[in-house]
DNA sequence: CTGAAAGCGCTTACAG
DNA sequence: CTGAAAGCGCTTACAG
């Protein structure tokens, strides 16, 4: 049998015991000015008791529930836990709590939850541009921050990593290598990162190799989408020498799915990612990959958030963090004889 | 400039707007008895302002709040979106709501947290035998549900796999194909699934070969830690020629320890893990392993609770989920002749 | 079926 | 420095 069901104290409780107003344990708790005699009492009572204030009676009274909505749509990507720790941990030193929003609620009902909860503000990690839950959320008046995917014009602060720039160092490694006949894994058509990472890649394939061949296959940020994409892709007559993958959980499925179909990486294929989370470092995968600064990524979006709210008023802020190539096992130069064709 | 926060209409204002009494809206919100002609006109300005009920309010009035506590404490585990996800689903379904404790926080900073929050009860997806959170939250009278992870005499309801019968199989399989000497990386000490895999291992061994060599290593669910142990343990004298793994995430680190070291698996050396989480069956990883039913576990663990919550007086229940092996690529026939004595 | 009232546990002016 | 009081937005008996 489960122990029945122990009722809270409440701060009438303790300002009885210790014989002062209720006002009074609700300044001392709340640093308010209280005689060191008084507060001496009231602690000594909250802590015999262990009190904890009931935060929905606070959040009641309080103009601010100090409830952050973060919004995480693709739970498997392995980046979700290095930047869900990443915020919580600073809205944790700022006693502020995470409400976190999967992809199980439809936008529609995570919408109404974010106003039932009355947050003080919002996360948003995986935005498109005609987001379904980030427009309404801010027109609702509630602050949001756009971290990793943003929106240009968007009302809001927004972080995100130098996507145009990870795509060049892709382009310029793989050019490097002597790759001409280039492939390009794409991630989710509304998705600013993808846009960016696909406009950045072929405006330096332009520049450095206005010859090159490049075939884009959508993979949607999706492992399962992406790995039969990239079976197809390798299976038929364009086949490339190199592939650039819009993320790694993408990148990773372009290996296995080269893996399935006997063709070798590094030696048929070259496969470059991007992210770096850390399931690319491990030795049966060891992918070469454009390292964002994903925990930094998620931090500074917090911190954003946490400014907005102390200055609702404040010109709105967009950063961009530099990224690095990170050079591992997927990469080699091409064997081939450089030039137009396919094998 | 983001826009001004909005202030939401409560349901005084709603009551005004349709002349009736703040309790009629309320009974048209909660399903009371209401005139139809009543209910459609309050109904109306309802959907006018798309109201949405404070849940600081509710929480504070009604008996319960509708939250349910969810401790993971290892993020990094890919069981883990697994889980949650199952979990929140259930939830979900229930208008209930998810407040997820990481380890981002202290025992006492979670326990503190969760009785603010007034949570209705809690599921525990990684409780130890002396748990410094589950124990005292089911002090306080909060129910609580162990899942994955049990505690024998826990006054709680509890969930999980058939970890003897998994270390069985694990055990039979590694003797068929002709392995000898064993090596066991194990699971945090205070583990349930730690301890009954390991208990279930031991004793399968001494029913069907006790002449075999086993050697434990310690790998504390943890990738880091059981990857620089295999690599110890390989570059060693008593060098096994099978490992089991007490989950897939210490396989996955086994593996990339043994290539590290240029043993070659399952040439050298065979791998079997326990879960079969999602990257367990990527083509470059190919683990061999006994998978539980993670979805399952997490949704009968969310039911439990439900039912509990229902009727706090009901008799526990325990429920053991069965398990089944998936023999993929890291594991082979032992090529060395059989019999004592490390090469 | 419906309204007036009490009360959940707090914070915040407002007096003294 | 401290207490009495109002009020946050709801639900729930209690009358009619």
């Amino acid at each position: 049998m489960p122990m029945a069901r122990r009722p809270s104290v409440s701060s009438v409780q303790i300002a009885r015991e210790a014989g002062v107003a209720q006002s009074t344990v609700s300044r001392v708790l709340n640093g308010g000015s209280v005689a060191p005699e008084t507060r001496r009492r009231v602690l000594e009572v909250l802590a015999k008791h262990d009190y904890q204030p009931n935060l929905a009676a606070r959040s009641l009274v309080a103009a601010r529930t100090g409830l952050v909505g973060v919004v995480i749509r693709d739970l498997t990507n392995p980046f979700y836990p290095v930047m869900v720790r990443a915020v919580e941990q600073v809205l944790h030193e700022q006693g502020l709590r995470l409400l976190l929003l999967s992809d199980v609620a439809t936008a529609a009902e995570s919408l109404a939850m974010l106003r039932r909860e009355r947050v003080d503000g919002v996360v948003f990690t995986s935005a498109v541009r005609e987001d379904p839950l980030a427009w309404p959320v801010s027109e609702h008046g509630i602050p949001v921050v756009l971290c990793h995917r943003t929106i240009e014009g968007f009302p809001g602060d927004q972080v995100e990593a130098d996507n145009a720039g990870a795509a060049r160092l892709a382009a310029d490694h793989l050019l490097d290598l002597g790759h001409r006949r280039l492939g390009m894994l794409c991630g989710t058509a509304q998705a600013s990162t993808a846009e960016q990472r696909a406009a950045g890649f072929r405006a330096r394939l332009a520049e450095r190799a206005p010859e090159v061949e490049l075939v884009s296959v959508q993979g949607g940020y999706d492992y399962a989408t992406s790995y039969a994409a990239v079976r197809e892709l390798l299976a038929g007559p364009h086949r490339p020498s190199a592939l650039f993958c819009h993320n790694d959980v993408m990148a990773h499925a372009a290996l296995n799915a080269a893996a399935a179909e006997g063709v070798d990486v590094p030696g048929e294929l070259s496969v470059v990612g991007c992210d770096d989370v850390p399931t690319s470092s491990w030795e049966r995968i060891a992918l070469t990959t454009v390292r964002q600064p994903l925990a930094r990524i998620a931090e500074v979006a917090a911190r954003l958030l946490l400014e907005r709210l102390q200055d609702p008023q404040a010109p709105l802020r967009h950063e961009v963090l530099p990224v690095q190539l990170v050079e591992r096992g997927t990469t080699a130069a091409c064997r081939q004889v450089p030039g137009r064709g396919a094998g």
